[in-house]
DNA sequence: CTCCATAGTTCATTTTTTGAAACTATTGCA
DNA sequence: TGCAATAGTTTCAAAAAATGAACTATGGAG
């Protein structure tokens, strides 16, 4: 995917954290362990495929595990592993900035986030 | 106070780090000030039209300023902003969660870095 | 032996992103 | 006039990613 002559020491995050929906999943994760139609509403519109996709490439990863808890109606449980719970400080890192430099921030969005 | 894991808080910084490129462009630039060549050498091999498209989202954004430069040759300069700066703390968590669970990480890349 | 709820999967299609190739603009100098 | 060096732009095709709709699997309750 990259070049050599690329700063390399972030590809490893930049893989982990690529693509639509990874980073509001992770941050989703970060609040605890969470079911797969949870995860779903919370980040609706978000399909089901896709939403698959990114927590089986998060559980290659070794940043969640994925647990099966048999019964009526089954259910899945997603949960961070130590790798996966050590990324928080990058978050906080990323929620300073925003709060201090993120000028984008949308009535709706800012109402969202009130209400969760 | 608001939910630091919250979701929504966050999606300005993901819209910034968005797209092919884009943070290791904004790697190249904590290092301070870039031309237009030294950029496209550095990242090779990145087309000039994405270079482009991120150098002007990024300056849309406010995290990077342009200045040209008259003479001959012309010549371009991209530089960091306050907020541009201000990123400094997420790269660093990023390289912290990388020295301790980025298995991809090799050593010299991690020099070729430091040397930078 | 059908239904319900959960958690998916499959496949075709659309949308978005990226890239390659060729072209433009600026301006001093030989 | 034509060239060299920098920094782009333009156009179109290709590749990658995301989506939507419909389908599968499970297993106990009725």
């Amino acid at each position: 995917m990259m070049d050599r002559s690329c700063p390399g020491v972030v590809e490893p995050i930049l893989e982990l954290l690529d693509g639509k929906w990874t980073l509001l999943l992770l941050f989703e994760l970060l609040n605890g362990t969470k079911r797969f139609g949870e995860l779903r509403r919370k980040l609706q519109p978000i399909s089901p495929k896709t939403l698959t996709d990114r927590l089986r490439l998060l559980e290659e990863k070794g940043l969640v595990t994925r647990t099966l808890y048999p019964g009526v109606p089954l259910h899945v449980e997603y949960e961070f592993t130590e790798s996966g719970k050590a990324l928080q400080p990058i978050f906080e890192a990323m929620w300073n900035w925003t709060q201090e430099h993120g000028t984008y921030l949308k009535k709706d969005m800012a109402l969202a986030v009130l209400n969760n």
